[in-house]
This record gives C-alpha cells, sequence and structure tokens, in this order.
DNA sequence: GATAAACTGTTTACTAGATTAACAATATGG
DNA sequence: CCATATTGTTAATCTAGTAAACAGTTTATC
C-alpha cells in the first residue's frame, strides 16, 4: 500500500481524504481562535460592558494618562479618525475627559476619571477572569509560549 | 530598593510605569497578530485575488465536492445567510457550480467546477507561500505548537 | 395520511468595525 | 514668511457579519 502523508486519512468508507487545507493555515487557526475569544469577552463583559475595543483603549488612558488621540490611536493600530468614536463613546459614559494641553492647542489629551480608573479595574477583574476560564485547557507556561508566538507575529507591526 | 513585579519597569525619568495590561491579553494579541496575517494575506494575493473567507469557502469546496451550503456554512462556523454572498461570487466567477442533488429538492450541493480546482491549486500555493514568508521568523516546531495551542482554543467550537 | 415541526437557501434590514478623503485649526522647519 | 506637517473631526464608503422573515420542502408524530 502506497504510504499516506501525513494530510491524508482513510474515512468510514475508505475513501481517501487529505484533512483540509484550511486547517493547515495559521491565518484560519488564528481567524477562528480570536472569534472565539471575542465572543466570550463580550459573554462575559454583558450587555453594557465594553467592547472589545473600547476596554483596550480605556486601559491605555489609564495607563498613559495625557495620551493623545493620535498616539492612542497609533498604539492601538488603528486610524486617528476611527478612535474619535471610541473616546467619544467614553467621554459619554463619564470614564476620561478630553483636556488641552499649555503647549500645543491641536491636541487634547485624554485624561481617565476616577470613574474611569475604578470602572477600569473592575473591567480588567472581569476580563482576566474570562480569559482565565475559557483558557483554562492551557497551562501557564502554554500560555506564554502562546503570547511569545503572537508576539513573533507581531513583530510585523509599525 | 523594593523589588519590581515583572510587569512594572523605569522609564527614562525613572518614573514607575507598568507594562501595559492590554499586553497581557490573549484576546488583545490574538487579535493583532490576526490583523497582520489578514492583511499580508490580501496583499500576497492581490488585486482580483480571493478575500480569505471566499478562499476558505473554496477549499472546502474543493476538497468536499457536494457539500451543501448548510453544511458548508457549519464547516465555516458563520450563518447561512452569510454564505450566500461568499457562493455568489464564487459560481459568479466560473469557480463552482450549484447542482441540485437526486432525493432533496431543497438542497443545492456545491460543486468546483476544473476552472475552480485549478484556480484553487493556484491559490493555495500563493496562501503557503505568503505564511511562509511571514512567519519565516518562526521554526516548524513553533508553527506546530502555535497551530496546537490555537486548537486547544478552538476546542471551544460548537 | 394529516398536521406539526424542522430544515434549506434566500432576501432584507441592520450593526460593528474599519478605511479613505477632506477640512479647519494649529504648529514646525527652512 | 511660507510651505509642510500634524491634530482632531466629519462624511462617505466598505466589509463582514448577524437576525428575522419567507417560501419551498422534508421529516416526525399522531
Amino acid at each position: 500500500m502506497a504510504s499516506l502523508r501525513k494530510t491524508e486519512r482513510r474515512t468510514e468508507d475508505e475513501s481517501l481524504v487529505e484533512t483540509p487545507d484550511l486547517e493547515e493555515f495559521i491565518g484560519y487557526n488564528l481567524k477562528r481562535a480570536y472569534v472565539i475569544v471575542q465572543a466570550d469577552f463580550r459573554r462575559a463583559l454583558g450587555e453594557d460592558g465594553f467592547a472589545p475595543r473600547v476596554f483596550s483603549a480605556l486601559s491605555l488612558v489609564v495607563q498613559y494618562p495625557n495620551v493623545t488621540q493620535s498616539g492612542l490611536a497609533r498604539m492601538l493600530g488603528i486610524e486617528r479618525s476611527g478612535l474619535v468614536a471610541i473616546v467619544d463613546e467614553l467621554e459619554g459614559r463619564g470614564l476620561l475627559k478630553r483636556t488641552h494641553v499649555p503647549g500645543d492647542r491641536r491636541v487634547q489629551a485624554l485624561v481617565p476619571t476616577d470613574k474611569g480608573s475604578k470602572v477600569y479595574t473592575e473591567a480588567r477583574a472581569a476580563v482576566r477572569a474570562h480569559e482565565d476560564a475559557l483558557l483554562s485547557n492551557l497551562s501557564e507556561d502554554e500560555k506564554a509560549t502562546l503570547m511569545s508566538l503572537l508576539g513573533k507575529i507581531r513583530a510585523h507591526e509599525g
């Protein structure tokens, strides 16, 4: 009998079928995994929680107070124009303020409110809990490895 | 001096800043990595290449000829309604045919045309080349590990 | 065999996320 | 001073995807 390539297998009826090409592709697997994590994120944060990108923006504003919108967009890897709605939402919910900066009248630095910092800390705990639960079938080592490998892909940023 | 948690570091001006929380989250890293791979996929396949999801659909139709649209949607993890446009595109480009099945007048099985099979094989080569190039900083072992870890996340599918 | 329930492909309406191009206000570098 | 660049913003557009409804058809149940 001819040897089988590792991507081939026998089906119930003994016809020869390769395992789907798709499963060989990192991109496809990345997408499918991302969809799962993202859906669970939303489920975990509930009705009036944050969308992932809003959470990300708040996170950076809390950790880098006085960041400008341009700077924040750059960090998030999105366009300035796309950030406006996100900042509008966070400002509308009273979680940050657009403040202007003495030396440059173009920029408005983003500063978290007290409520923003508090809400962020709670949301972060919820996100951590969601990831811990969802990824409970990965060991700490495996999570670290995954991070590191994703980091190698992210090295192509910028 | 107090010890620093591993997420803390000194900045140029010696103020204490944790590394951004965001970077701790699998979801965020997954998303950023996915954006990069997806963008490179489109760049590599060019103007009138396939969008990732159209490529995925064609792949499955070639490997599972006579799959139904419902079945294909299930495999791809999307809604039946969302698949219609994808199949329309592939049929419009002459890469597959909707054919009806003797025993069930509801379903139309999807069959790749000769052109469809040929075009798929070429596209697959292009996608492999894109991934090989983009992920050239990962060893084969690392790629296999990444696949396996993404698979553990995908275990939550269905 | 009648009737209820379920499934298939489809259309329509909608939402989310994102990009591009343009703009006025402002800042910076020859 | 003048050209160039940057900032935040709006408006138009695109893609990917969902949800709800529908007609046609099949399956299950009584």
